[in-house]
DNA sequence: CACTTGACCTGTCCGC
DNA sequence: TGCGGACAGGTCAAGT
């Protein structure tokens, strides 16, 4: 699923194309998906206007009129998209052969505006989640509570990164860059790009890397994101975004799923292997334990 | 407390 | 063509 620049760019597509709408009708496959009680959808979702679209971490949060907020997490393999048959959507388009193909059988949640308009919630593998919370509450849900600082505001210094990594010196420092209350929105992708970046082997322990790793992996980590941002994320087969578009942040991937490929810097083949549990590419020369 | 592993699900790909 | 197993952009509840 989404990471950061993943979920970012969904939030920028549905800023630009649900805010001012109007909630009518919900529908959702399971109380997984969707488990708010009926009574409460009634009271405070429909008839709702969407006031805003903002974004978390890896979570989505789309605020109605009524002071409820649609939490969203997509987590591997949620979709967030917007259908209608808009002057903005020509032939060709995406979201017209969308218009035809939802919901299908991934469909968890299908919201339908006044206008007729709707948003699809999709997910293929049922782990990610819907809720509807009061906006001032989403702030104390558990995950808000523990989550770490977002790694692309402003003012989040290479001093500020480094110390968030302190309380996890024993681990890998790969894995204590999934770690979501170390640094917020950080996935599978971005962890090896950054990696690749700043020339860290992904099994380093965390107290081995030194003052000057921490200043390049936070430069890297937010070049490598906001890069993804401005190509509108990553995509694999099941990622698209608010349109129905896919990005193309793979096509400037260094590492990630170029595992016999050669690699950019100095053309030594690339290896993939586990750490962290997850699949992990790196460049043998670069990137040393 | 910190760290690792399994569980949650469906679909696809790869080797026999 | 069928089948088993590994694997997929995430997180949480268990275990040590």
């Amino acid at each position: 699923m989404p990471e950061l620049p993943e979920v970012e760019t969904v939030r920028r597509g549905l800023h630009e194309l649900i805010i001012g709408r109007v909630m009518k009708t919900v529908t959702s496959d399971t109380a997984k998906s969707f488990p708010n009680a009926a009574q409460d959808v009634e009271a405070f979702m429909l008839q709702a206007t969407v006031t805003d679209v903002r974004r978390r971490a890896k979570v989505l949060l789309i605020d109605l009129s009524t002071g409820y907020t649609l939490v969203t997490h997509l987590k591997m393999t949620g979709q967030l998209v917007f259908v209608a048959r808009d002057v903005r959507f020509g032939a060709g388009h995406p979201n017209d052969s969308l218009v035809h193909s939802l919901p299908d059988k991934s469909t968890r949640v299908e919201m339908t505006f006044v206008d007729d308009s709707k948003l699809f919630f999709n997910d293929q593998r049922k782990f990610g989640w819907m809720k509807l919370i009061p906006t001032l509450e989403v702030p104390n849900i558990d995950f808000m509570r523990r989550v770490g600082p977002e790694p692309l505001e402003a003012h989040f210094t290479a001093a500020d990164f480094a110390a968030r990594f302190t309380r996890r010196g024993k681990t890998s420092i790969k894995a204590a860059l999934l770690d979501q209350t170390v640094v917020a929105g950080v996935g599978n992708i971005y962890a090896d790009e950054s990696l690749w970046g700043a020339r860290i082997h992904p099994k380093r322990l965390v107290n081995t890397i030194t003052t000057k790793e921490f200043e390049d992996l936070h430069t890297e980590l937010r070049e490598v994101m906001n890069l993804a941002i401005a190509k509108g994320g990553s995509s694999n087969h099941t990622y698209i975004n608010a349109e129905g578009k896919k990005g193309s942040y793979m096509d400037f991937a260094r590492v990630f799923r170029r595992e016999g490929l050669e690699c950019p810097r100095c053309g030594t083949i690339i290896i993939k292997f586990k750490a962290a549990g997850r699949g992990t590419h790196i460049c043998p020369h670069c990137q040393v334990l």
